[in-house]
DNA sequence: AAAGCTATGTGACTTATGACACACTTCTGG
DNA sequence: CCAGAAGTGTGTCATAAGTCACATAGCTTT
């Protein structure tokens, strides 16, 4: 398969493109470069212009920031086949954390000129952009009131299964991490986790997770 | 002043249009056209179609929805100048409230059929949109994520600060709607208007607060 | 292996806020 | 004008979660 081609189903899994037609993302597609790191080499930087879009093709990206005690604190990681900066490539505003590369990688580009550019072209497509973009700001508002209005336990048991769906049920994360996460403190994760763990749905290690059943914590994370 | 230079000065005032050059914002006034509504009338109902934005020219229009309980709940009033629907007319997804009017209203209604083919015609004025969902989109998830986790006094004196915005030093609600909008209980709203009548900041009357000392309000909203 | 750092586990305490109960007040419709 | 509804003020209690303090366990660096 081309790099083009390879590029049009890594945009075709995000949400953010997912309802375009086949021969738009082709076009898309079409407008990529490609870019290697070296394992700790720094994509961007907090502050940088947000002049384009990535697309992760092999090895990963982890987006960090600088913690207010100093140290470093992961808040995402972007593997294969995941694209981020898609409002970035948008808008172009300057970049709200840092990129670095956990692993050498390689890299689908996608420059904020050209798209813009394309989009120009083709305004049918920005309509499309357009209203993706307003299905986004629903769903924000909709989810963000919502989500954070819950007890932990239901934040922790979503944050949980989504990072499961990412990794598979080892998940490697610290629970002081995870408390940043869900915007608690560590102790209390830390309870909860307890609790979860008596109840056999997971088993902790240190710096890891292991979810064992995943039913029960979905359960949870629905509120019911 | 004719209608459409009218209504080009109040889509101005809307931070979703305010970066556009004047001659654009002529233009997509061009193509909006009026409507009456009479005292109690019904402009929209949840789950209609999102197929308009509305301008308020005279009047009032009450965004509400039906309460749990059966009552029914009003969550915003939109009175002259302001604009509502800036969401709907670009994506065409259904509405998520009630609309009734409080008074004999006139609105100016921009159809989103010819608002988009607007866009489509001029995907410069598209892109412009696109850019300012963006902010949006950044600002939503910036501030909500922070503005929930803050504690109640902070996010009520948030909230009257911007209806003393809209409204002035009285404003007219109840404390249980403004329960509902900050997202607390009634009688934790109560508890902390009483303290900060008890500190002169406002007054208290059925219905009705009177904001005497919104720069310290404005402190408490700072969370300094 | 010793030392030391980082992550984890847990108890004690405090605080903010929700829930319930009830009294009192103001408004509104017949 | 009276009855009931709606809005408000307040006390009591329960609970979730943060904070502090400290013990322990597991990596890692000489």
């Amino acid at each position: 398969m081309s790099k083009q081609a390879e590029f049009a189903v890594i945009l075709k899994m995000n949400p953010m493109f997912a309802d375009l037609g086949a021969d738009e993302l082709q076009r898309i597609a079409g407008l990529c470069h490609t870019q290697q790191l070296g394992l700790g080499e720094m994509l961007f930087q907090k502050g940088d212009p947000g002049d384009a879009l990535y697309g992760v093709r092999r090895g990963q990206i982890r987006i960090e920031t600088g913690a207010p005690d100093g140290g470093r604190l992961t808040l995402n990681f972007m593997g294969s086949g995941d694209v981020f900066g898609e409002v970035a490539v948008l808008d172009g505003q300057s970049r709200t954390a840092d990129a670095t590369a956990g692993e050498p990688t390689e890299l689908f580009v996608l420059r904020r000129e050209d798209f813009l550019a394309f989009l120009e072209r083709e305004p049918k497509v920005a309509i499309k952009i357009i209203t993706l973009l307003c299905q986004r700001i629903r769903w924000q508002s909709e989810r963000m009131e919502e989500s954070m209005l819950q007890p932990l336990p239901v934040r922790l048991a979503r944050r949980l299964s989504a990072l499961a769906a990412d990794y598979g049920s080892e998940v490697h994360i610290s629970q002081e991490q995870l408390g940043v996460f869900v915007g608690a403190a560590r102790e209390s994760v830390n309870r909860q986790l307890q609790a979860w763990r008596k109840d056999g749905i997971l088993d902790l290690q240190r710096g890891r997770i292991l979810l064992q059943n995943l039913n029960k914590l979905t359960a949870v994370a629905r509120n019911e």
